[in-house]
DNA sequence: TCTGGGGTCCTAGGACCC
DNA sequence: TCTGGGGTCCTAGGACCC
């Protein structure tokens, strides 16, 4: 048996600590530049407020009904995420960090399962201060459904200990609530004639079900069983992709003022690999016009460089950013975003130091751009890097972008902190 | 000149998640 | 006027080798 620890309203809730006179106050925290709403307490959420909203299409609301709202400080959530895992740490052995707000943990050894996970709660209230709901269950996918379920009840703690409570729980939710199951998949279960979580956990045609959804649906369906196909990994690994991008809080067509972006976000890459004890072959840069000002000429580009010898260093990786910087500058366009991405990660000692060997490849004389589009007058395209990992469609969906169809599911994708 | 099969590696792209 | 940031995994198909 196994459980998810979730932080309720994370980021609200740490601000909480620090304003206990805010105890039934609604909150919302904001993003990067006070752009948009990215967590929200349940009191907030009573005026409708979702994730993800525009600030300046709620800044009325929250006036007249006197909802908090804070800049986002990320560092304290982030140390506060360390003292909660650190508390499930110490009661569990076994512990994987999911997110800065969300843990999966091991209760095979517990004798009630609900009663524990009521302790646990409890520790972690008392410790940390932060409130946390948890759902246990034999799955990953299961306990994420009973932590759900939690959310709502009067304990906090769900277990879907039994296979009654696990069909109980189930029965009525639609697929897409399933874990794994987005906007794509749901479309592509619902062709196959499967609509609600239970419609899956009960579909006997394997192969059309493996056609529609690769390996991963058979997977979920197990979890769905009870059979664990995600087991329990203690996420010590390092990261294969590191990035830093940012908005301007004022766009800019200075290429002064973005190159400082560059070097500051180059810098931030760099310390990260190196605090993880990694180099990277590849380097990437991207920067972007402000989508939303469709009346203005829209760039949007992305551009990367394989490295002969994998580095960690601030200054090279600083040094090659400006160069592709310099590679895809465009006067006269206003870069709203720019961000460095660091890409085909590997571990420090894997590779030999040759102090010699130039940083880019010569048989990549020219850099290798990956995309550069200028839109024309239809407004802007949004073209997928796909080394770097961004998920651009998406992206685009949420800043109804793409075509008329996807614009109605925007508000159905997950937009998380 | 034509024809064959099998394997691996790499990359672009899709989908999801928090 | 004002719309975030950071990740992961899987697969198809092409390049290349034998």
């Amino acid at each position: 048996m196994l459980a998810v620890v979730d932080c309720n309203a994370f980021y609200c809730n740490c601000e909480r600590l620090f304003r206990p006179d805010l105890k039934n106050t609604p909150i919302v925290v904001l993003s990067n530049n006070d752009g948009c709403v990215i967590s929200r307490t349940p009191e907030a959420k009573k005026f409708d407020i979702a994730m993800g909203v525009p600030y300046h299409h709620i800044s009325k609301l929250c006036r007249e009904k006197k909802i908090a709202v804070f800049s986002s400080n990320f560092a304290l959530y982030t140390n506060l995420s360390h003292r909660v895992m650190s508390v499930l740490k110490s009661i569990t052995s076994r512990v994987e960090v999911y997110s800065v707000d969300e843990a999966f943990i091991d209760l095979s050894g517990a004798r009630d399962f609900f009663h524990e996970g009521q302790y646990i709660k409890a520790e972690v209230e008392r410790l940390v201060g932060i409130p946390v709901s948890i759902g246990i269950a034999p799955t990953k996918t299961l306990a994420k459904m009973a932590v759900e379920m939690a959310k709502k009840s009067h304990f906090g703690v769900i277990s879907l200990d039994t296979k009654k409570k696990q069909l109980d729980a189930l029965k009525g939710l639609p697929v897409s609530a399933v874990w794994g199951v987005g906007h794509g998949r749901q479309l592509r279960l619902q062709s196959i004639g499967i609509k609600t979580a239970t419609d899956l956990m009960n579909y006997k045609n394997p192969l059309l079900l493996r056609k529609n959804l690769t390996k991963l649906g058979e997977q979920i369906q197990d979890e769905l069983n009870g059979i664990q196909c995600f087991p329990l990994g203690e996420r010590t690994e390092k990261k294969k992709s590191i990035s830093s991008t940012r908005t301007f809080s004022q766009a800019s067509y200075d290429k002064i003022v973005v190159s400082q972006a560059i070097a500051t976000h180059a810098s931030d890459v760099a310390c990260e690999l190196r605090m993880q004890g990694s180099v990277c072959k590849k380097i990437a840069i991207m920067i972007r016009s402000n989508p939303f000002q469709s009346f203005h000429e829209q760039y949007n580009g992305m551009l990367a460089a394989n490295l002969l010898t994998p580095t960690s260093n601030t200054f090279e990786l600083i040094k090659i950013a400006f160069e592709l910087l310099d590679e895809m500058w465009k006067h006269g366009i206003s870069i709203h975003k720019a961000g460095v991405f660091a890409l085909d990660i590997q571990d420090e000692h894997e590779h030999e130091v040759d102090l010699f060997a130039p940083i880019i490849d010569p048989r990549q004389a020219e850099l290798m751009r990956t995309i550069d589009c200028i839109n024309d007058r239809e407004g802007p395209r949004m073209v997928r890097s796909a080394a770097c990992g961004t998920d651009n469609k998406a992206w685009a969906m949420r800043q109804n972008m793409l075509s008329p169809r996807y614009t109605t599911s925007w508000i159905d994708l997950p937009m998380v902190r």
